[in-house]
DNA sequence: ACAAAATGTAAAAAATACTTGACAAAATGC
DNA sequence: GCATTTTGTCAAGTATTTTTTACATTTTGT
């Protein structure tokens, strides 16, 4: 399922998915992956992800 | 680094990591891992852990 | 002290996250 | 309309999580 308050937080610092690639250090397809919502990210990616875009990870990876 | 705040939230259950790790589908000496802090489990791995020990990704693997 | 349960640890194999390179489609700005 | 950036996707390879088996140590209860 994809994960649309990954996108939304990331359109909200107008970031494209290979900045926060970069900042994250990982690749571009990963990123694009994880806002896809196909697999299933390590916790230290999850929080480099929130980090960059100062949210936690409740709010962008916890159950709704 | 250790992550006291799950031993703490699964001593609060009195739950055993074997008990722990039939819930969350893994194998004993992965939830030990995790306790122990020594590696970067999957999301999908914390939010069952998490679950099951009435607790959030914040309150369990956020930074403080 | 003793038995049983719980935890720590290690090594090899299996599963899967992540990379790299590459190309097409869609969106954005001029 | 055109060029540029951004996003979507695929396939093959690498890195790391997780399993399995096994044994030692520590803790708990009686």
């Amino acid at each position: 399922m994809k994960n649309l308050r990954m996108k939304s937080a990331r359109a909200a610092k107008d970031m494209s998915q290979e900045e926060l690639a970069k900042i994250c250090n990982v690749s571009r397809q990963t990123i694009n992956a994880v806002e896809k919502g196909d697999y299933n990210p390590t916790i230290n990616l999850c929080i480099a992800i929130c980090k960059a875009l100062d949210k936690t990870l409740d709010e962008i990876f916890w159950i709704q």
